[in-house]
DNA sequence: CAAATATAATAGTATTACTATCAATTATGC
DNA sequence: GCATAATTGATAGTAATACTATTATATTTG
C-alpha cells in the first residue's frame, strides 16, 4: 500500500529534484544500493553512472557532490520517520504511550516494504546507521547547517522531546536524551555486527530497543 | 609532571613505532594539530610532510595510510584514558563512587596539560570527538578488528562495565550503556558547538557530564 | 671506520572529484 | 507538426589524492 504522499527534502541538498525525473529516481534507487554495498568512501558518481547507464555529468546536474546526495538521503529518511511517527502516535492520549512508541520506532529495525517505488527503506536505514554521522562530522557542518540541510533531523528530535516534556516539563535534558537514543541505537546496531564486545547481544532477541526504552523510562521516572 | 610511563598502542596500527624517533614523534605531534585544524578529510600526508619538513615517503614508513594513523591516535587516547581511570579509581572502595568517577572522566573535557611532550591531550580529545567514529564506520572495520586495533577501546568499555556489574550484577546492558555514554558524550560535545538544536545547553555550566552521570545512575537505580 | 639503517628528494601511477563542451534526444508551447 | 527549450549522454580534461618506487644522502651502530 503506497501512501499518496511524497517526502519533501530541503532543496539545498540538490540542484534539481531527483523525484522529478526517471533519471533522478534512478540515481536515488541505485545510490542507496551502492552506498550500502560499497560504503560511502568507496562509492562515487563514476561507478554510479555506469550502473544506471548514464554519465557522471548527468548525475552532477542533480547533486553537486556525493556529500550532498548523502544529505538528501538522510533528510529523506528523517522526513519519512517523522511521517511514520505522526501515524504511530495519532489518537493516542497517553504521552507515556506516545513516547514509548516513538522510541520503539526510532531505535527499531525497519522491515523492508515497498511504500516507495524507488527507495528501499531497509537499505536506506542501513546507510543512515553506518554513514549518516559523516554528514555532520566534518568541517563543512556549519555552512551546510546555515542552509537548513539538518532541519528534518532537528525537527524530529524536537517533536519527540516535546512528547517527553508533556510527561515531565521539568526534565532538563530532553534533546540530549533523544539524540543520544537515536544515535546510540544506530551505533549499537553497527557494533552488534562488527564490534560485539562494545554491546550486549542475545541471539534470540533484539536487546537494542528494550535497552533504550528502559533507559528513557528510567531517565524520566516512568515505572 | 610527566608520568614515567608511555602508552603502548597496538603495533598493527603502525609499521614502525613513532615513539622511537624524533621524526615519529613529530609526525604524531603535528598530525594532531593538523587533523584538528583541517578535519580528517582535508588532512593528508603531503600537507603533513611539508609542515614537518620531511617527505611523504618518510611518513609512509611509519603509517601505511592516514586511516592507520587515526587508529594509532585513537588507540593512544583510549590507552591513556584507561591509565587515567586506573589512577582515579585506585583505593576507592565504593563501586558507586568508582562508577561516577569513571563516567565523569569519560564524558568530561580534557584540560590541556603537558604530560606528554609531543601530544596535546586536549587537541587529541577534539580529534577523538570529531573523527574517531570514522575509524570503525567503514567497510574495513572487520579486517582491522581482526588485527586488534580496537582492543584498547573494547578493554576500556569492559573495565567500566565491570564496575557497573559490581553494583548490579543482574543489569542486562552494561556494555551498551557504557558505549552509549562514551559515544553519546562525544556527539553531544559536537552538537553543542555545531547543531545546538540537538542538545541542551546552559551557557554557565557544562550539562553533558551531569546528564550522563544522572542517566547511568538512574539506569542502574542508584539514587 | 664499515655496514646497516633511516631519511630526503624526486618522480611516477591510478583514482577521485569534479568542470567544460558539444551533440543527441526528449518535452513543450503554439 | 514544428520550432524552441530543456535534458541527457559522450567525451575530454584538470587538479588533487593516495599511494609506490628509486636513488641519494645522512645517521647510527657494532
Amino acid at each position: 500500500m503506497l501512501p499518496n504522499i511524497n517526502i519533501q527534502v530541503n532543496p539545498n541538498t540538490h540542484l534539481k529534484d531527483p523525484n522529478s525525473s526517471e533519471l533522478g529516481r534512478n540515481i536515488i534507487a541505485k545510490s542507496i544500493d551502492m552506498i550500502d554495498e560499497l560504503g560511502f568512501e568507496h562509492f562515487n558518481f563514476r561507478k554510479l553512472s555506469k550502473e544506471i547507464k548514464s554519465s557522471e555529468a548527468s548525475i552532477y546536474r542533480y547533486f553537486t557532490s556525493k556529500q550532498k546526495l548523502l544529505l538528501y538521503l538522510t533528510g529523506w529518511y528523517w522526513g519519512w520517520m517523522e511521517y511514520k511517527l505522526t501515524l504511530k502516535v495519532a489518537n493516542i492520549a497517553s504521552p507515556e504511550e506516545r513516547l514509548i512508541r516513538a522510541i520503539t520506532l526510532l531505535t527499531g529495525l525497519v522491515e523492508e516494504g515497498s511504500n516507495f517505488a524507488h527507495i528501499s527503506e531497509a537499505r536506506l536505514q542501513k546507510i543512515v546507521i553506518a554513514e549518516s554521522s559523516k554528514a555532520y562530522l566534518n568541517k563543512e557542518v556549519d555552512s551546510e547547517n546555515e542552509f537548513g540541510v539538518f532541519a528534518d533531523y532537528k525537527r524530529l528530535v524536537g517533536t519527540v522531546s516535546d512528547i517527553l516534556l508533556e510527561i515531565d516539563s521539568t526534565y532538563k535534558y530532553p534533546h540530549m536524551l533523544i539524540s543520544t537514543v537515536i544515535e546510540g541505537s544506530h551505533l549499537q546496531r553497527h557494533f552488534s555486527k562488527h564490534l560485539p564486545k562494545l554491546t550486549d547481544i542475545d541471539k534470540n532477541e533484539d536487546l537494542i530497543t528494550p535497552f533504550y526504552v528502559e533507559l528513557v523510562c528510567k531517565a524520566i521516572c516512568i515505572k
